[in-house]
DNA sequence: ACATAATCGAGACGGTACGTCAGGTCTTTTT
DNA sequence: AAAAAGACCTGACGTACCGTCTCGATTATGT
């Protein structure tokens, strides 16, 4: 039926695609985006253009499986194998706004801003391209928050009434906001702020 | 200091321009963004590329004008000069809900999906069209609430240790982040739970 | 040496190379060398315009190779390898008659008039082209004159004094200088009083 | 019935043929012909580009006319209002080599080399232009040879069974024919041995 | 160990769009 | 009324990449 021969991914060369990431995510860093070419990156990486379009489907396809492949081998350099959590000190607000501080870090990161932002661009307008990076880059950090807020329900340290996938929202929304509109600076003292402002409530007046 | 000298403007002419708008915005809808060029929009206007270029610097630029252009003209038909401010019932968690609702109903129009996406995008990776962006379509907008929140605060239903913006972003932020990562749906239940959960505050205990 | 690195001419389409001929020749004929574009010759050949980019420098440079491989092709048609050389019958003004009006009616075929004159034009102003028009197309032509004016000289029906070369160009410029300027048309006749009087000479005394 | 009103030639400014003209030579000869354009020598005279379109009809005719001015010009500077005539010494071969070596000199000289070249190229093509360029600044010249050889025929220094038209082409077109194609340098040298072959005669046999 | 088949590097190909240049027409303002 | 200025539509320029395609020249098993 399919017109295509799916490739044999067990023949596939590693060196290629590693030289391809490398590539990929250099020419994003130094030119940006739009100036990164499928041809260009495989003239970089010394590789023909067909090895490229053999594997992946468009160039934010590959530039998406770049960014992943150096999530993860940061990672794994990092901790050894270890799980990332955030810590449950007993003090939600403490532990929230330490994550969101790192996150501002991240996210004000100068290397994986070109990238980040062209992948969130392109997942904007491409729907399938989205739910990828929503899957594979925010979802897993999702998780550790909704965890960490379960748990936080469980101390009482959080209302029942709430769902945490919402609540996490609320957290992360307002710093996504300002680094994709660039509206105010991304700070420390604003994560705190949102982190305060969210639990404790914008009423001044007593709400049931 | 501008190594091209600027073309008159007085000379400019009206038909192309709003032919050219017209075309731009009927071209991102029909085929999207990325597949609208200049070479189409000059052709379907009936214009010259030339012309696009005297007065544009890049794709982007024209769609944007273009899409203010269409906010201003709507505006115009259906206020004839009047000024759009959200209402103060003196209930806040209501009129917060009545706007964040229209709010959720613009995002959803598939009318102006694919523009704002686009742009949306677009400013995301271009800083100076972000801020146009900003500057143009969204401050108008959040001007409304920060006057909202302010007499919010004078009349003792906000909390006065606050800064309009803040609360603003915390309200309005989970709505764009549910429209830009879809995650989940974007609905008048989700805005009503911003806007109460927000108010309300997250935490179950007491706090200072 | 050179900036642009030379394409690879063992991998070169021959139906490209083929199609591109003929277009040229054929939008040359009807439209003339001036309202012939290279965009115009890609179309029409079915080809993409790189392809003639990559392996010409110039409109002037195509047309030139299409006609002389119509010449290459016409005399693989004709004469099965046959050399071509001017008749010898001894009366070298019977023999000189001959060709120059073959050469007449060469320069009067309406066919190859349009992209000869165009390939004239341009060699006029380009040096380079020029030469090449020269080198190809005319001195081959020439060659056999040199040869058959040589053998005059031997057989006493030429001065020795005189260099074949310059003979040579007294026989055939006034030719050329009549088609080129269309001072007065380019006869059978013409041809015979320009034979005629070079051998015979001008002068009506005797001279030394 | 024509759409076009003729434009009224008594209200022309001189100022801005003089200046269109001079921006027309220098530009041809600092750029060369194909890379001089219409708009450019608007903006160098300092005209709008319309004078231009509403006098003369294609590029070309302006270069023909400035070129015909500037000879006029250089004639009327040079002799005041005096004709010129090839000089009649009663040896014919000496005359002839005069005014032959002195074209040799007109066409070697670099100053009018790019215009000449051009407008010949041009002629080439435009049968319209090329008889214009003959009229207005070969026949001029050839008149005077014709003048010449006539009354060496009333001398009987040259046979009086000729065509003083076809003998003039047999002394000139050696010389624009070495000129246009640029096959061996144009000497003083050539321009005697064209003189001297053609009124002896080519032939070494008596001839009646 | 070797045949054999897929992948690889390279890059020519038919295309599309780019951003620029100039052509020739038209309009506005100045002389 | 002609001229300077220059915006306009048109169309070609020469370039950059697209995604497909064909080439040898490596691999990398599976007999």
């Amino acid at each position: 039926m399919s017109p295509h021969k799916a490739p044999d991914s067990s023949r596939r060369s590693d060196r290629s695609r590693r030289a391809i990431y490398d590539a990929a995510l250099a020419l994003v860093g130094e030119a940006g985006y739009a100036r990164t070419t499928i041809e260009g990156i495989a003239a970089r990486a010394g590789v023909g253009k067909q090895t490229i379009y053999r594997w992946w489907p468009s160039k934010a396809a590959v530039l998406m499986e770049a960014f992943i492949d150096l999530g993860t081998r940061a990672a794994e350099e990092a901790g050894g194998g270890g799980d990332y959590a955030i810590p449950d000190t007993g003090d939600l607000a403490a532990d929230l706004k330490l994550v969101l501080r790192a996150t501002v870090d991240e996210l004000n990161d100068p290397v994986t801003e070109a990238p980040t932002r062209a992948l969130a661009a392109e997942g904007i307008i491409d729907p399938a391209l989205g739910a990828q990076f929503v899957e594979k880059l925010l979802d897993p950090q999702m998780q550790l928050y909704v965890t960490r807020l379960r748990s936080a329900q469980e101390a009482g340290e959080l209302r029942d009434d709430i769902d945490p996938r919402i609540a996490l929202e609320l957290l992360i929304a307002p710093l996504t906001h300002r680094w994709l509109l660039r509206t105010l600076p991304l700070t420390h003292a604003y994560a705190d702020a949102v982190v305060d402002h969210t639990l404790r409530g914008l009423g001044s007046g007593p709400m049931k």
